[in-house]
DNA sequence: ATAGGGTTAG
């Protein structure tokens, strides 16, 4: 017989009031809950200790005690000690279930919770249980399960109350383009309920109707709050932060100017509103003057303010908010209102340029939060300390959505394309904490599979995008758009951008560009002249940039030149150096080299490397030595370790077949250490090396190529990558058809004759060397890699081979 | 046992 178990017999026999007993148990529970907020780890030593107690008492717990238990357990953060607790009970009631369900949706963990709220029988739920759950829904911003919810709730014949429709209606207005109907719909719920008298109820349907992107929704929820009998400290942040939301600064400005009785937070939210649009010179002026005025600022005023900073590149300022804080040592912030201040703090300092001293704020912080790692992780990678953010990702304890999104996104823009790849693949395994990617994570990952040309991967993510339900995110169908664009599947490209129901300028600067890189140049125009027609969509730098480069890969020299011109003149643009750029590679490619020469030497400043590099591609095609080997030098000189300037002056050599050249330039790469990051697209080097192809097949460079060549197929079929052919069919959609068909599509079929490609890469291949016409190409192509008979389908159009030899013809 | 706004990371 074990200690405890005699005491309990002990206990048994004497004669205590057991409800006395229960009582002071209550009571010391009570006295504890205090300390789930001040001091979660004093709390839990107590509780246990209390626990032991009992349990050496042998007091038969009472189901209220426990429960009681179960819930401070989880609130001192040990969720294993409430659920053993949970499961030890006979019969859970409606009490410990919802308490369970809170604490593991305040832990983060969804899913747990919702398993225990579908296991609970359906005629013991209550109200309150599925207010619960709905309001861990609308916490974590998910509208659709929170309906769902409160259907449920109302077909089984709860009432909802005005805790039903704060949740629900806050989470509503997490979802994006939430439709005005809905809103009303909504409403017109809470009238019939009798809950539009409570201000919580009224404040949260504000903040929805702002929300809410017709322009008429605002009149409701300015009806509201006309309508409110009272008004608290939330409903004036809301109004406010709702207007400052939807750019009505001036409105907002009126409102709070003209409030009888200014709650403090207030200025919070006016504050942040200046910052949220970017105004952040007001926000300054603003909090100038609440300092003035003797406002009284909390962290929410600190953090507010420093990130404004940061957003606008007013570093010193930041760091005298800084200084102003450490000095004045009158204001107290506990360890948990201090964090926001010093995560904004570290986002200052990777801003500025500061990554170490963001490092040392970072290193400061005693409980570093998940926004602290994700604030170090995404200043790291900005300064592209690509290992040094590694690093700090392997010790994160708290890899979540963000964490992986930023890593993802990071390593993509580095050139890291598979690793990324590889993190997306995982995160969601369990072992990796089962995170569900977001579509910001999808949307790296596809960029991901767009710079590694790995089509078939990203078909897949596409797949997989449509099963997790992320139509309507516009950040993931632009990037899914990018994606089958960079890949060649122009069509694919063409069939997301139709689908979008609310394209942005992004997703219309996309489209136009993946039109224009894949030759037809003439269409991407006249999709940039719609986009002009188009209301609420604006052109930028990046759209004319995109139209310049669409003229400039379909040809139309004069019209790139007209719209470079029209985007000063009429539009108000400056061109930058990458519009110059491309300019100079406009009339470059077109064979215009002395224009292009003039338009460099006509820039307000210095020639920036891309400029020269556009030069010296355009003395490629062009076979000008000497304005060439002149535009490497000054390039080389610019930055010595400038890959493409190696490749293109080695390019340049072996066109005019100067081996010895081409050998020296690569030895300079080499000792020089010029090198492509180990993630670089594997697709690029193909592309590259492929214009090493000229002709001489036996000599010794071009035997090198073919045996990188075949090394890079091996390593592409083993990560399951489909080689993307577009980097050299580009040459041929370029303007110099001819050529390019007699000598570019044999170099192409030769090279990835050589890499040993799976079937459907073949087919892909075959098929491009077939719609360019080279009918001699593609029969080599296909003897190469031994097929005997392929038909493919373009269109209406069939192009079959059979017998090593090559037909076409029309389906209908 | 349950709620609403203002802050920080992509």
């Amino acid at each position: 017989m074990t200690m405890s178990a005699a005491a309990g017999l002990l206990a048994a026999a004497l004669p205590v009031d057991v409800a006395a007993l229960a009582n002071s148990y209550a009571a010391h529970l009570n006295r504890l809950a205090p300390l789930a907020t001040a001091s979660p780890r004093l709390l839990l030593r107590r509780l246990r200790a209390l626990h032991g107690r009992i349990l050496t008492s042998g007091f038969a717990p009472r189901s209220h005690i426990r429960n009681r238990f179960i819930d401070l357990y989880a609130k001192s953060g040990d969720l294993t000690a409430a659920r053993s607790l949970f499961d030890a009970a006979p019969r859970p009631d409606v009490v410990a279930r919802t308490t369970l369900v809170v604490a593991y949706a305040n832990s983060g963990n969804l899913k747990l919770a919702r398993q225990v709220f579908d296991e609970m029988p359906l005629g013991i739920r209550d109200t309150v249980s599925y207010n619960s759950m709905i309001s861990a829904y609308s916490r974590a911003g998910e509208g659709g399960p929170s309906a769902e919810l409160f259907c449920g709730m109302i077909r089984s014949g709860l009432c909802p109350d005005d805790y039903t429709f704060t949740g629900v209606l806050s989470a509503a207005a997490a979802v994006p383009d939430i439709d005005l109907r809905q809103c009303e719909q909504l409403h017109a719920a809470v009238v019939k309920y009798g809950s539009e008298s409570v201000v919580s109820v009224s404040n949260a349907l504000i903040a929805l109707y702002f929300k809410c992107s017709p322009a008429q929704a605002v009149l409701s929820a300015r009806r509201v709050f006309d309508a409110m009998l009272a008004r608290d400290e939330l409903t004036w942040t809301t109004i406010l932060v709702g207007h400052t939301r939807r750019g009505d600064l001036d409105g907002a400005r009126q409102l709070f100017d003209g409030m009888s009785q200014r709650f403090d937070v207030v200025w919070n939210a006016m504050i942040s509103g200046y910052v949220h649009q970017g105004h952040s010179s007001e926000a300054l002026d603003l909090f100038r003057k609440m300092n003035s005025e003797g406002v009284p600022m909390d962290e929410f005023t600190y953090t507010s303010v420093i990130s404004a900073c940061a957003n606008s590149g007013l570093f010193r300022l930041g760091k005298a908010v800084h200084g102003c804080i450490t000095r004045s040592g009158g204001i107290e912030l506990s360890p948990e209102a201090a964090l926001p201040v010093e995560n904004a703090l570290v986002t200052l300092y990777c801003r500025s340029g500061e990554l170490d001293r963001g490092r040392r704020v970072f290193d400061r912080i005693r409980a570093k939060d998940s926004v602290s790692w994700n604030a170090i992780l995404s200043g790291c990678m900005d300064s592209v300390r690509i290992d040094e953010a590694r690093e700090i990702f392997a010790a994160m304890p708290c890899k979540n959505r963000v964490a992986c999104t930023v890593m993802i996104a990071g390593l993509t823009q580095n050139g890291f394309g598979e690793e990324a790849l590889r993190l997306f693949g995982s995160m969601r395994a369990a072992t990796a904490g089962g995170i569900d990617p977001c579509d910001y994570a999808f949307s790296g990952a596809l960029a991901a599979c767009a710079g590694l040309g790995a089509l078939e991967h990203g078909r897949q993510l596409h797949g997989q995008l449509i099963r997790c339900g992320y139509p309507a995110s516009n950040s993931a169908a632009n990037a899914l758009l990018t994606m089958y664009a960079k890949c060649g599947a122009v069509e694919a490209a063409r069939l997301v951008f139709l689908g979008m129901s609310g394209p942005d300028g992004v997703s219309w600067n996309a489209m136009v560009a993946a039109l224009g890189q894949h030759g037809h140049g003439s269409e991407a125009v006249e999709l940039f002249e719609e986009m002009l027609q188009k209301e609420g969509i604006q052109p930028d730098r990046i759209t004319f940039l995109t139209v310049l480069s669409a003229c400039n890969h379909a040809g139309l020299v004069d019209e790139g030149l007209r719209y470079f011109r029209a985007m000063e003149e009429d539009h108000g643009f400056t061109p930058g150096e990458d519009h110059y750029a491309q300019v100079v590679d406009l009339l470059g490619r077109a064979g215009r080299l002395a224009e292009a020469m003039e338009v460099l030497q006509s820039l307000p400043s210095d020639p920036s490397p891309a400029m020269w590099e556009a030069v010296l591609s355009a003395c490629r095609i062009h076979g000008d030595m000497e304005l060439g080997v002149q535009a490497a030098d000054k390039l080389l000189e610019m930055s010595p370790r400038h890959d493409g300037a190696y490749i293109l002056l080695a390019n340049i050599y072996a066109a005019v077949r100067r081996w010895d050249d081409v050998a020296r330039v690569r030895k300079l790469m080499k000792d020089r250490q010029v090198k492509k990051e180990p993630g670089c697209s594997w697709v690029e080097v193909a592309g590259e090396v492929n214009v090493f192809l000229v002709d001489d097949a036996s000599h010794p460079e071009i035997r090198e190529v073919y045996r990188f060549l075949e090394v890079l197929g091996a390593r592409m079929r083993k990560a399951g990558y489909l080689p993307d052919t577009r980097f050299v069919f580009q040459d041929v959609e370029q303007g110099q058809k001819e050529q390019a068909l007699s000598t570019h599509s044999e170099k192409l079929a030769v090279a990835f004759g050589m890499m040993k490609l799976p079937p459907a890469a073949t087919v892909r291949v075959f098929k491009n060397l077939r719609i360019c016409g080279d009918c001699h190409a593609a029969v080599m192509f296909m003897s190469m890699v031994g097929e005997r008979e392929v038909v493919v389908r373009d269109g209406r159009r069939f192009h079959h081979f059979k017998n090593g030899a090559c037909s076409c013809g029309n389906y209908w």
